[in-house]
DNA sequence: ACGTTGACCTATA
DNA sequence: GTATAGGCCAACG
């Protein structure tokens, strides 16, 4: 009844919304998720999508695989997504995650453990 | 429709 | 540890 033929920006745009504050996640973790572990670079080119699409995405919350903020300056304002993180608790230096390993959210693990009784 | 681009990741040197 | 190359797939021009 569904329908979940979504374009792929949506998919992603869902899986970044269910990101809990405080929590971060890399490009790789939603491909994956999406089922396409290589295409890493559609996510960003998803959340390039979240500035003209509707909805508030919260792409701060997601960082490369190092932690690394490299979309920072693709944001609206290039201090946005640290400010953003710092506002989530999220410790930022050198445009790098603190902590990253602890505040990384996979969605893989998240997600996926439990199981899919109900979506 | 074809070619380029892209907020990445992995591997090799 | 830095630099370069390849791959991946969808959207944009």
């Amino acid at each position: 009844m569904a329908k979940k033929e979504k374009n792929f920006f949506e998919r992603v745009f869902d899986v970044v919304r269910k990101i809990p504050a405080g929590r971060v996640t890399s490009y790789g973790a939603i491909a994956e998720y999406l089922g396409s572990k290589g295409s890493s670079r559609m996510v960003g080119w998803a959340m390039n999508a979240s500035h003209t699409t509707r909805g508030f995405i919260p792409a701060h919350r997601v960082v490369n695989r190092n932690g690394q903020l490299t979309g920072r300056l693709n944001f609206p304002h290039p201090d946005l997504m640290e400010e953003l993180l710092n506002n989530e608790h999220v410790r930022v230096e050198n445009n790098q995650v603190v902590d990253f390993k602890e505040k990384f959210w996979d969605p893989n693990t998240e997600l996926r453990k439990k199981k899919r009784t109900s979506k």
